[in-house]
DNA sequence: CTGAAAGCGCTTACAG
DNA sequence: CTGAAAGCGCTTACAG
């Protein structure tokens, strides 16, 4: 592939590199017929800027990397598309990072921000466990996304995430109105800060406030994926523990589960009403469709543009928790 | 935040940049001992190399780009993951670039090239329609996984793909053999090249062979996402058309259509058989079991990273069409 | 085994 | 409105 360099545009139109850049980067002092004259050369060369050497000499750019971990979770990738179509209808511009699921994210974010300068940084789903020195060491504006950073205490970091407690509270609430008193607990417990344990947390808080004893029995570890709620519901199962609703950490877990019980001749929502957390498209294609609390991707989405906006105007980073939206669904009934 | 650079390290190590170069690329020309102070302060520094200023300089790399368009397509990125997987084993490094929907394969190819020069791509879900061309132009061995380049006859062009014609016929005679004469197709028809069309044409020739006729009625166009069979098998339904069997272009399509035939109060499999195509996870957790022709992603995987090798090697491009698996669910029953 | 120097393809003050 | 020159942070012959 014969590569076009700055220089091949230059000579064929005539003009000096510096014209050519200053055409690229759209600046307005240049003559109408030189820039027109130079888009042509370009056009017909098939020239393409050099990214590498164009970043190697800019000292900073207006670009806003979004970082998500992870390429199989589609809840995040919509979050990204959503969220970098709300942010250049504000006139921000974006780099989305894909990068693997064992990759470090503040590793990943200095190495882009060496490479590509940034005015500042989104990161999708990120775990902020004992990180808080990576960010500090960052110095940007970073803006968490379902993730609450608020512990951080760091003024150039933001967040907003939703309130899993609070959700988890309303999905025990949903099983508990409708007559449920055996209810099996499907997710894992970490550390203060993660989704999984707060949203459990709401459940038992709840439960405990309407004084309906919970059952250790009818608790199973799991992860966020399909196949973690089919093995969990299975060990559920084994214990012969009788139970009428059941909570999943994630719609994924949910439908995993579904698919346990179907498997042992148990019926939705006949033998048993199952509730997630989330609202991925998926859900609605259940049959029958998954009951779940919903995570707001469009709000979620415009307060994390409107956060990164507020940082890099030097204003101190705030910590927004959104409420989540009851989504009921085909696969829960009640017991009344 | 401080950008440290080569200079730094050199300084601080007491050695020449060129030395410390030599430790960041693993020459074996460098002194144990240097190498280890050198790395010592690397560690120290957290120093991260600039890659713009590595690439700008570098003739030729040792990378294979990967360029997989879409960012929600799980079945792609999955085999994404297990080709770099197979190929990393095989010595093989990678660069896998996830562009949006809208944007163009061989530009992104085009701009990959020239910033990491590249020696090798590999192309996942790419539309070559036209594109000869384009495909000419980038004069590196190229490898199409999912779809069949033979008719390109270029040298440096491989690609590996099912056989989705024959899998179509599959289709059909599972149904067929099952008593299903009055089968629905959901699908599109765009060019010789497509998936959707060659499944569709099989299922079509079967059906002719066994002279069972197709009535038009009970084609209904959609894309490969869950809301446009979703969409489809509504028409279809509004139509008041009968019939017995479906078979939908992928698996998505078929999970959409399941829901539509539920919400009209309809069942699967009483009511209608259901075969999709690709063999996703998301099948597997369907109740019942999502039936259908399964991608043998392994494989694909395997002979996408041998086909890169023997390009390397100057070999000419093979184009190799694999079978699909029949991966039999819940969601077909038989009428016999 | 090591280093000085050229240069990758751009951008950016600076001068005119 | 335009251009010559310096320099971004590396790699790579080349010389020793």
């Amino acid at each position: 592939m014969k590569i076009v360099t700055i220089r091949d545009v230059a000579r064929e139109a005539g003009v000096s590199i510096t014209t050519v850049s200053r055409v690229l980067n759209e600046r307005a002092d240049v003559d109408p017929n030189t820039r027109q004259r130079v888009q042509q050369v370009i056009s017909r060369l098939g020239y393409l800027r050099n990214t590498n050497a164009a970043n190697l000499k800019q000292r900073h750019t207006d670009f806003a990397a979004i970082i998500l971990r992870g390429r199989r979770n589609v809840f995040l990738a919509d979050l990204a598309e959503r969220i970098m179509e709300i942010g250049r209808e504000k006139g921000f511009r974006f780099l989305l990072e894909h990068i693997d699921e064992r990759a470090d994210i503040f590793e990943a974010a200095r190495r882009l921000y060496l490479e590509r300068k940034l005015s500042g940084l989104i990161f999708l789903g990120a775990n902020l466990k004992d990180r808080e020195e990576d960010v500090r060491r960052l110095d940007l504006p970073c803006v968490f996304t379902t993730v609450d950073a608020s512990f951080m205490r760091l003024k150039r970091v933001a967040s907003v995430a939703v309130d899993n407690f609070r959700s988890g509270q309303e999905a025990a609430d949903q099983l508990l109105s409708r007559g449920h008193r055996r209810i099996a607990l499907l997710g894992y417990f970490a550390d203060r800060t993660d989704s999984s344990g707060m949203r459990l947390n709401g459940v038992l808080e709840r439960m405990r406030q309407h004084k309906v004893p919970f059952d250790e029995r009818l608790f199973s570890d799991c992860d966020f994926t399909m196949e973690g709620g089919w093995r969990a519901t299975q060990a559920l199962l084994d214990r012969q523990v009788p139970f009428t609703g059941l909570i999943a950490i994630s719609d994924y877990v949910a439908i995993g589960a579904k698919k346990a019980l179907f498997d042992r001749g148990l019926s939705v929502p006949r033998d048993v009403s199952i509730i997630g957390f989330d609202g991925i498209e998926q859900g609605r294609y259940c049959t029958p469709a998954l009951a779940t609390l919903r995570q707001p991707s469009d709000e979620i989405s415009a307060v994390t543009i409107q956060l990164l906006g507020e940082l890099q105007r030097g204003q101190t980073g705030r910590h927004v928790l959104l409420p989540t939206q009851w989504l009921t669904g085909g696969s829960i009934r009640s017991l009344l």
